[in-house]
DNA sequence: TATTGTTATACTCTATAACTATA
DNA sequence: TATAGTTATAGAGTATAACAATA
């Protein structure tokens, strides 16, 4: 059942409806601006969300693994580990076996209001993916997986 | 067959990597990011190419359909179309019918550097998606349309 | 009253280069 | 010689408010 662009009004004749990379950036442009609105209320923003949610995973990232992991310039990654720092939510503890390296971990606050952060960012990921059925969820990241992550 | 996610290394056991939404950034930081390099070349990037296509289709859209259309704020449009018409791409033309709104056409010019722009940025989506088959990546543009455009 | 295009402004995100300390 | 983190800076993208002309 092919989906009818109701949104789209009469632009939907446009060629870049089936420009794959025009429908990835707006549905990304939604995607980000509802989930900074159901992070707000916590503090947090879609970058700082996501660093957090990596040194929550109990996985103690280095800031560079941060940075690939993300698509971010490790710079950013400072001014991001800076900012949830300074609030008390991660830790910067030196990498034992490479003294170059910090790793990331999430102090106990930091953990809570993950857990409520991502509580909410799953409510508003919901609403999003309101008209996709649970399969064409999984589809869809599966298909987003080969994308976002070439070999 | 599941993704394994090589490019992921050790962080593919972060939660986000059932994120969707973090998905969806990925993915179009990638594709953003590629589509530039490709568009570059034509003096392009990714939105005024996106305002172009438009421009060059015969759909003859007003500034306030571009803007709900490709989710920008109806002053960045004014930028774009200024520069895109200072290029000599695209020309402003009033709508007969409503004299407040501006109608967007492309010129000769505009439709030609359009044409081979949108080559290129082909090409460039060719890269990206060359792990998906024929029938995902019908599949992806179609689900991408359903979250992209909400009805 | 509401909408189209416009100007202005501030903020966030992205990209690049250079530096330091370690490897 | 290369890599992890850091600082600095500039540019691109996003968000908001206000205004004139027109509906």
């Amino acid at each position: 059942m092919p989906h009818d662009l109701a949104g789209a009004g009469r632009l939907s004749a446009s060629s870049l409806t089936a420009d794959v990379s025009f429908l990835l950036a707006r549905a990304n442009a939604l995607s980000f601006a509802a989930g900074n609105v159901a992070l707000a209320a916590h503090g947090l923003r879609a970058r700082s969300y996501s660093v957090l949610a990596l040194a929550a995973g109990g996985i103690r990232p280095s800031q560079r693994e941060i940075a690939d992991f993300l698509r971010l310039d490790p710079s950013q990654v400072v001014a991001l580990v800076d900012d949830l720092q300074r609030h008390g939510l991660v830790e910067r503890e030196p990498d034992p076996v490479d003294r170059r390296a910090n790793v990331v971990v999430a102090t106990a606050a930091g953990r809570e209001l993950y857990a409520e952060a991502s509580a909410d960012a799953l409510d508003a990921e919901e609403e999003l993916h309101g008209a996709l059925d649970p399969a064409q969820r999984a589809q869809l990241a599966e298909l987003l997986r080969i994308v976002a992550f070439p070999s």
